[in-house]
DNA sequence: ATTTATGCAAATCGTTTGCAAACCT
DNA sequence: AGGTTTGCAAACGATTTGCATAAAT
């Protein structure tokens, strides 16, 4: 279920009220950031970050993607390939889902499960969170294999 | 369900196997590395590794946990932590199973799921991947929290 | 005016690699 | 012998960081 029936917010107007929270300040950067993110269909590199915005600087893209890591306005995914990716929280995106990951061009790809799954999914997880004395935060799914373009 | 009846073959003939299957020879270090991941019992940092067996240098326990990985014989596992860590394949275990991550100290620990649960991801994944024109090789599910020590 | 963010260049650090010696079959 | 593996030290490359300047409040 995507909010059927809400209007989705802006995620600039979202991203702002998180980073105000922990008085951080919405600047320019961290605008133009959010705009690439927000216009991804998948999540990114932080050099695919960068030379889809010019002229912001690979260091202060880094030091941002921390600080909305921190905030949860982004959510970092490291998979077996050597760069980490990025795309925007849940919370601000109102879509749970998950990650196809290809084993040969590392490109990740967002999908979902039916919600009864996810559910039965969830109930599990507490369990061995609990048996485990874990403090649960959230889960990843991820569908290793070679993606349409790498077969 | 765990091979019951059966006995657990030893880790080292199957490793043995494996490669010699791939022409690669099983060395000293390639067996004093898989016997101490088959004493571990959790997946292991190649520091950790190293540091278990006196004599390895870090750059052939690198160089083994790669052909290993190509082998099929141990699997590595990255998560956001900066340590890649490896453990046993499944095919060497005969245990499907999944990670716990803690956020803080990167500790990972095994965990599994009910068979039915498996099942039913299972086949809702090769229905992801049919969609999308994956070739699907596996699956990961991990629960990122607090492991019982840093919460 | 004072604090925080940015850009550049240099530093970090896990991992990889070149090469000569040791090893295996 | 003939090819493979190993150890050491140097190289790599993604990410981080110090510091002086620019931006934000």
């Amino acid at each position: 279920m995507t909010n059927a029936g809400t209007v989705t917010p802006d995620p600039h107007d979202l991203a702002a009220a998180r980073l105000r929270t922990a008085d951080q300040r919405y600047t320019r950067s961290r605008q133009a950031l959010i705009e690439v993110l927000a216009g991804a269909d998948a999540p990114m590199t932080v050099d695919e970050i960068v030379a889809r915005d010019d002229g912001l600087a690979l260091s202060t893209a880094y030091r941002n993607l921390v600080v909305f890591e921190e905030c949860g306005v982004v959510q970092r995914i490291v998979t077996a390939d050597e760069h980490a990716r990025f795309e925007l929280d849940e919370v601000l995106t109102e879509r749970h889902h998950h990650h196809l990951v290809c084993s040969r061009c590392g490109v990740v790809l967002d999908f979902t499960v039916p919600d009864r799954l996810e559910h039965e999914l969830d109930r599990a997880l507490d369990e061995v969170a609990t048996s485990f004395g874990f403090q649960a935060e959230h889960h990843r799914l991820d569908l290793v294999g070679r993606c349409a373009a790498c077969r």
